[in-house]
DNA sequence: GAAAAATATGACACATATGTATTTTTATCT
DNA sequence: AGATAAAAATACATATGTGTCATATTTTTC
């Protein structure tokens, strides 16, 4: 395959999150894509078999971007505080964001596919990567006496699932940013910090 | 609408219940159903127009159903603890559950209809009537001197979203008993149960 | 037990999606 | 430029689902 097709390969993948983000996984088509794209039928069909194929390349494209998460908010005099307080912002952004998310397709997509390999299964990768920096976090943060925790990969894996809960039941049932931070909140006083 | 069509409908929607098991929401058709049903096409559009409408049945019936989950556990001399244990015994049950759960099918159906009012959100009251129940047991427990809980309401909320990301994590990624095990623990320890 | 009302049936017209096979266009090489 | 290969477009055959309607069957009513 030539770079030509390397970098049209990248714009169907590109095109069609567009197209995920807006109708989620399940409904959408390879007609839609194609139209999305605006290339024909059969040129589609030369880069992909199904949506699931592609899908599987917008999540791939997705985790290489969202790898760093915490990257960005780690500078020199940052406390562990800082750090987890600026993670949780961001966590509550996703959580709340309608428009402009993939979360509903991701979870629709594995709904679909739970016969997948743990290697293959990004959001348990980022789950389990997640809970790890937490994990660190918090440890650095009881060093130095900004948080009291006894069981730190406990108490990761914990905020983990709670988010997890945040996020699911704000895409199914709604959430207001209230009631998020009341929830952050809560888990941050588990942890001795006011 | 005579007795026989109410009988009918009633025979639909049980029947339509285990398509939505086996299938989830999004999969299934209204063809599906007739076929499960063993009627007619024109038969089933006597009574429905849409699998939507379907569901919206399905989950009514089984809210009907599940409504007392306590009530079974809630005996004369069962302590706060004793209840609490069994309800997340339960919990731990519908968690693991991958075969006869409506679990995918109800966060499809809510993915295709977040425009729902809060009055028609069974999930929501659900979630939101668990979360109230909770809190009561652990105010009694609390009263007892069985568990030690300054913040009663949000604890209860706290347990109730960790419970959901265990749910969806379960759903989606998998996940082993010895894992929700751990995190039912990590509960319990922190209201002051060992 | 015959007429009327209520239920149920299955074929049909329509719509949408899939995957492929053939043709057309575009790019590459000498 | 002309031959060849690669990429893209289009038309087609197939499949699946929807909703309706004329017809048939069952049930109710008098």
């Amino acid at each position: 395959m030539g770079e030509k097709s390397v970098q049209k390969k990248k714009y169907i993948v590109e095109t069609a999150r567009k197209v995920f983000v807006e109708k989620g996984f399940k409904r959408v088509t390879m007609k839609d894509i194609v139209e999305a794209c605006d290339i024909s039928r059969g040129g589609l069909y030369l880069y992909f078999e199904n949506t699931s194929q592609i899908f599987a390349e917008v999540l791939k494209l997705e985790s290489e971007e969202t790898d760093d998460v915490f990257s960005n908010s780690i500078t020199e005099d940052a406390t562990a505080v800082d750090i987890l307080l600026l993670f949780l912002k961001e966590q509550k952004k996703e959580i709340l964001r309608k428009k402009d998310t993939l979360t509903q397709a991701i979870y629709e997509y594995y709904f679909d596919n739970n016969n997948l390999s743990r290697k293959d299964n990004v959001l348990r990768r980022q789950f389990e990567s997640a809970v790890k920096v937490i994990e660190k976090l918090i440890e650095i943060g009881v060093e130095n006496g900004e948080f009291v925790c006894e069981d730190c990969a406990g108490t990761a894996r914990n905020i983990m699932y709670v988010l997890e809960g945040l996020k699911i039941v704000s895409q199914t049932s709604g959430l207001s940013p209230d009631a998020v931070d009341r929830e952050l909140m809560y888990i941050l006083q588990q942890i001795g910090t006011e």
